[in-house]
RNA sequence: GUCCCCGUCGUCUAGCCUGGCCUAGGACAUCGCCCUUUCACGGCGGUAACACGGGUUCAAAUCCCGUCGGGGACGCCA
């Protein structure tokens, strides 16, 4: 197990996605999975999914449910799945291994040191005084007698040694060995830590590509230097850009909320196509001006080359009080742009839940006849309960009379208007065409405007003066419905 | 503090590697106009950026150096 198994340019790629289940699914964390997933499905590659579980205290079940709702409502997939929490023998062997060729050592000074003997070191933070030259002897001596250790990685730092690695994104990278501490291996208990445990892994499940938020780019001289110790050609590197919030901080649910969660996303509304697209555009750009995208099309026009350096911020605003407020406006037009893309039996079915959930009873073939007329006028799923609300409903809420009133008339007009219509619609057939030419053809007896006919009807039948068009809406509604509540709202005019 | 990374319109970005086609392109947002029975969609147009300072060069957003600014990592967390 000690040969070099991982060659990157051979072979399909082997990538991961290694969440540690601490919290819920974040978008953070959505995009890294996004972009190991469009990487992988490009080159027909294998997606594992590893959960980083190696800190007992730490981990939920909920965080672990949370992270494969999130994953399971963007429609991700992947291949393989494994636990390291399971693996710890194969960590201990590693991290055996790279003990026996003498490039760790037991440090045996009690673990919570207290930092802030540590915090004003100058050079000694490197590592605990005196342990990295004990002599075998006496660290065989007092392991022997039972004292805990922690294990750590002797750094390579005579001869202004330097740690190299090439990243896909940020290219050559270098750092010196005497800048990079002797990180812990195995803590005191025995227990691998997250260094040695998921190098362990990498080299075992044979990743070919570690595709991960920039927020381990120094991290990684670490994990070079354990691949190397233990023998492994160190997989092929690439760091995303970190997504950060409009104050230019990196993305945390204790300082920016709800909206840092992958849910949250879900319950307002948005499309998993929609979301992935808009996750995708932030860092990386298909260099061709195109934005709104399918998965299909993402991943065809996937590359690491095509992955920005520079972090990006996702536009979201705390103090909002409305979803459409509250998200990044981009991410809430495209949003607009994929339900608008979206056939209308589909989008009919994605609608369908919601309104249900909301407590209305309502057909598949009426919710069919009531999408388009506000397909062009959602932009978050959850938009058709007030979108469409007039449909919903026997008794329209309380409105504002004067809304009746037409521009440029009078309570006269609408009063007029009204009456009419409702002698018009109790015989005509409840057709656009048929609405349209009577409705126009009432106006013109009236000698009033169009407009100012079809507002009063508007008003009175949908209860806003901003709805779908007219004659579209009083066919879905049909006569008995519409009678009732322009007969409701002629005494309101006044 | 030490080390690493980054820096083009308010935001996401193209252009940078392979200087001139950049009086810097696209998109979102915003403003205005048009379409129109309202709203929306759609169409057209406007405002708006190469962080700063030095070089190199006939020529720099593009190459070099410095400054400033931002971020990240420095745990027996992941």
């Amino acid at each position: 197990m000690s040969e070099p198994l991982n060659s990157p340019s051979h072979g399909k790629p082997r990538v991961r996605f290694a969440p540690s289940p601490t919290g819920f699914l974040h978008v953070g964390s959505a995009r890294t999975f996004i972009f190991n997933w469009l990487y992988v499905r490009r080159n027909n590659g294998t997606m594992i999914l590893r959960l980083d579980d190696t800190d007992v205290e730490r981990n939920t079940d909920a965080s672990v449910n949370s992270i494969f709702e999130g994953l399971k409502w963007l429609g991700l997939s992947w291949d393989e799945e494994y636990k390291q929490s399971e693996r710890g023998d194969l960590h201990r062997n590693m991290a055996d291994a790279i003990f026996q060729k003498d490039l760790a050592y037991r440090d045996f000074t009690p673990a919570h040191t207290g930092d802030s003997e540590r915090s004003g070191a100058q050079g000694t933070w490197l590592f605990n005084p005196g342990m990295r030259e004990l002599s075998r002897e006496e660290s065989d001596r007092r392991a022997a007698a039972g004292e805990p250790f922690a294990l750590r990685f002797r750094v390579p730092r005579e001869g202004g040694q330097v740690v190299r690695f090439t990243d896909a994104v940020y290219g050559e990278q270098m750092k010196a060995g005497a800048d990079i501490e002797d990180f812990a291996l195995l803590r005191s208990g025995g227990m691998p830590t997250y260094h040695l445990a998921s190098c362990a892994d990498d080299a075992d499940l044979r990743i070919s590509h570690i595709i991960r938020g920039q927020d381990h780019l120094s991290n990684t001289y670490k994990h070079v230097l354990i691949f190397e110790a233990a023998g492994f050609t160190p997989p092929q590197f690439a760091h995303l850009p970190l997504l950060v919030a409009p104050d230019g901080t990196k993305l945390s649910k204790r300082r920016h909320g709800p909206v840092v969660s992958v849910t949250t996303y879900r319950d307002a509304g948005f499309l998993p196509e929609a979301f992935i697209n808009f996750l995708c555009l932030l860092g990386w750009s298909p260099k061709n001006d195109r934005e709104q995208m399918s998965r299909q099309e993402l991943t065809d026009a996937f590359s690491l080359e095509g992955i920005n350096r520079a972090n990006a911020v996702v536009n979201f605003k705390e103090s909002a009080t409305t979803p459409e407020e509250t998200f990044d406006p981009k991410a809430v037009w495209l949003n607009a742009e994929h339900i608008r893309g979206l056939a209308i039996a589909d989008l009919s079915q994605c609608l369908l839940p919601i309104v249900r959930e909301a407590g209305i009873s309502v057909t598949e073939e009426r919710m069919l006849r009531i999408t388009p007329l506000i397909r062009e006028r959602i932009k978050l799923l959850r938009d058709v309960l007030t979108a469409a609300d007039f449909f919903f409903v026997d008794q329209l809420p309380p409105y504002d009379p004067a809304e009746l009133i037409p521009q440029k008339g009078d309570a006269a007009m609408a009063l007029k208007a009204l009456t009419r219509a409702k002698e018009v619609l109790a015989t005509i057939e409840f057709k656009h065409d048929p609405l349209d030419q009577s409705l126009r053809a009432a106006a013109q007896e009236l000698g009033i405007k169009a407009g100012q006919m079809f507002q009063p009807i508007r008003v009175a039948v949908c209860g806003r003066k901003n709805a779908p068009p007219l004659f579209e809406t009083l066919e879905v509604l049909g006569r008995e419905t519409t009678l009732t509540r322009i007969a409701q709202a002629i005494p309101r005019i006044g």
